[in-house]
DNA sequence: TCTGGGGTCCTAGGACCC
DNA sequence: TCTGGGGTCCTAGGACCC
C-alpha cells in the first residue's frame, strides 16, 4: 500500500464569518452566534475577539452575555451557512475527486498521487486555500498528513488561515507533547479517566500497552492506542473517504422558553416536530421502522423511550400516533424542558405491503407530495396536521394578537 | 454558569432463536 | 433435578462531535 495523502479543511470561525459577510461592520468585534443575551441557549459559534473574553461555543449564552457584555450577539442563518458550505463543496470537488465534507465547515480530501496536478502537498494545499479564499471570500486552515486524524490535528493547530503539514513517519512526534483531549473522541469524560491513570499527553498513551488499554477502555481503548500512534484506528476514521453518507437517524426536538405541563402545548409540539421529520424521510426517500420519544423535565433528567413498527413509514399520521402513544405512556405529567422525536432503522423499500396497503399509501403519498410542495412555495407553516396547526396559531395569538383575523380590536388609525 | 439541536458510535441487558 | 453458547434484534443510556 502506497502512503496516501489526506488534507483536512476546516473553516475559520465558520459561522462569524459568514456573518461578517453579510454584514461588514461585524469585522473584528466580539461577535456570538446562537441567540439572543438572555436566552435558553447555548454559544454556536464566537468570534476571535470574543473568544478573547473566554466565551466559546457550548457555552451557555447567559453565562457569554456575563464574561462578554459588549458583544453583538446574533441568532444566526442556518440557510447561509448551508449556501456557503455547498460552495466549499464545490471548489474542493472541482480540486480533488475524492472529497468528504465531515460536517457543515470541515472536510477530508484524499489527494494521493496529484502531484502531477497541484505539485507537492505544501504546494497544492496554498493552492487549495487560495481556491477557497477566491470561492468564498472566507478563511480556512489546512492540515495534511497521512491519515485523517492526524490531518484533522493538524488543520487544529495551523488555525487561525494556516496550513500544516507532518512528513511521513513523524505522526506519533507530532502528537506526543499534545494534551490527551486534543484526540478527537476524547471528551472531558475520558480526559478526567486518563488524568486518573496519570496519562496527560498523549505521549503517555503511546507508551502503554494495546492490553492495558483495552482491559480498562474495552474496543475504544484499542483504538485510542493507534490514534495515539498516528493510526486511523478504530470506527469512523478507520473508513476510506467518501463512503456512505446515507443518514442512520433523523430527529428534531425544542426546548421550551418556559417549561411546560399544557397538554395541547405539548401535543402540538410533538405533531410539529414529527412532521418536520417525517418531511425529510421522504426527502431522502427512506421509511423508518423505529420511533423514539426524548424527554427532558425540568431538572435536567433525559428520558427515550422507542418502539419498533412492524412495517416501516414515512407517513406522518402513522408516526404520529406511535409518538403520542409513547408520550402518553411514558409522561409523568411533570413540567417538560424539552421534547424531541426521533426516527432510525431506514429501510428504502416499496417493499412487503399488502396491495390494500399499497392503493392507500399512493394516495397517501400524493397527498404528502401535495403538503411538501406547499410547504417548499408558502413557508413550513402553511400546511400541518390539525393539532398542529392549533398550536401554531395559538403561538401566533401569543406573539402578536394582531395577526389574527377577526377577534381583535381595530388598530388606531 | 444553568445547560441547543442535529447527528454518530458504543455498551449492555433481555428476548428470542437455533 | 438447575442450566450451554452464539447470533441478532430491540431498547435505554451515554460519550462525543460540530
Amino acid at each position: 500500500m502506497t502512503t496516501r495523502t489526506i488534507f483536512h479543511l476546516d473553516m475559520d470561525a465558520f459561522f462569524v464569518s459568514v456573518e461578517e459577510l453579510f454584514d461588514p461592520s461585524l469585522k473584528g468585534k466580539p461577535v456570538v452566534v446562537g441567540g439572543k443575551a438572555d436566552q435558553r441557549g447555548v454559544v454556536s459559534a464566537a468570534s476571535y475577539a470574543a473568544r478573547k473574553f473566554g466565551v466559546h461555543s457550548a457555552m451557555p449564552l447567559r453565562t457569554a452575555a456575563k464574561l462578554c457584555p459588549q458583544a453583538i450577539f446574533v441568532e444566526g442563518h442556518p440557510h447561509r451557512y448551508r449556501e456557503v458550505s455547498q460552495k466549499v463543496h464545490e471548489v474542493l470537488q472541482s480540486f480533488s475527486p475524492v472529497v468528504e465534507m465531515a460536517s457543515i465547515d470541515e472536510a477530508y480530501l484524499d489527494v494521493t498521487g496529484t502531484e502531477r496536478l497541484h505539485g507537492p502537498p505544501m504546494l497544492a494545499a496554498h493552492k487549495l486555500h487560495e481556491r477557497i479564499k477566491q470561492g468564498t471570500g472566507l478563511n480556512c486552515s489546512i492540515g495534511i498528513s497521512t491519515a485523517k486524524l492526524v490531518s484533522k490535528v493538524c488543520s487544529d493547530q495551523a488555525k487561525p488561515n494556516g496550513v500544516l503539514w507532518i512528513l511521513p513517519g513523524a505522526e506519533a512526534r507530532f502528537l506526543a507533547p499534545l494534551d490527551v483531549r486534543k484526540i478527537p473522541g476524547v471528551g472531558k469524560v475520558t480526559e478526567a479517566n486518563l488524568h486518573k491513570l496519570g496519562i496527560r499527553k498523549v505521549g503517555d498513551l503511546a507508551r502503554l500497552d494495546d492490553s492495558f488499554l483495552e482491559e480498562r477502555f474495552g474496543k475504544w481503548g484499542l483504538a485510542l492506542a493507534g490514534k495515539s500512534r498516528g493510526l486511523d484506528a478504530g470506527g469512523w476514521f478507520d473508513s476510506p473517504i467518501g463512503a456512505d453518507d446515507a443518514p442512520k437517524s433523523i430527529s428534531h426536538e425544542h426546548t421550551f422558553d418556559r417549561d411546560t405541563a399544557d397538554r395541547e402545548t405539548l401535543d402540538s409540539m410533538l405533531a410539529r416536530l414529527t412532521e418536520m421529520v417525517a418531511r425529510r424521510l421522504r426527502e431522502h426517500q427512506l421509511f423508518a421502522r423505529t420511533v423514539q420519544i426524548k424527554i427532558r423535565y425540568t431538572d435536567f433528567s433525559t428520558f427515550t423511550r422507542a418502539h419498533s413498527l412492524d412495517h416501516a413509514s414515512h407517513v406522518d399520521t402513522e408516526i404520529v400516533a406511535e409518538v403520542r402513544a409513547l408520550f402518553e405512556r411514558n409522561w409523568t405529567g411533570k413540567p417538560i424542558r424539552l421534547i424531541g422525536v426521533q426516527v432510525s432503522n431506514f429501510e428504502r423499500c416499496e417493499g412487503q405491503m399488502s396491495l390494500l396497503d399499497q392503493g392507500k399509501s399512493e394516495r397517501w403519498s400524493k397527498a404528502l407530495a401535495a403538503a411538501d410542495a406547499m410547504r417548499d412555495k408558502y413557508g413550513e407553516g402553511s400546511v400541518g396536521l390539525a393539532s398542529a396547526m392549533r398550536g401554531r396559531f395559538r403561538e401566533r395569538v401569543h406573539e402578536n394578537p394582531a395577526s389574527l383575523p377577526g377577534k381583535h380590536p381595530k388598530k388606531p388609525s
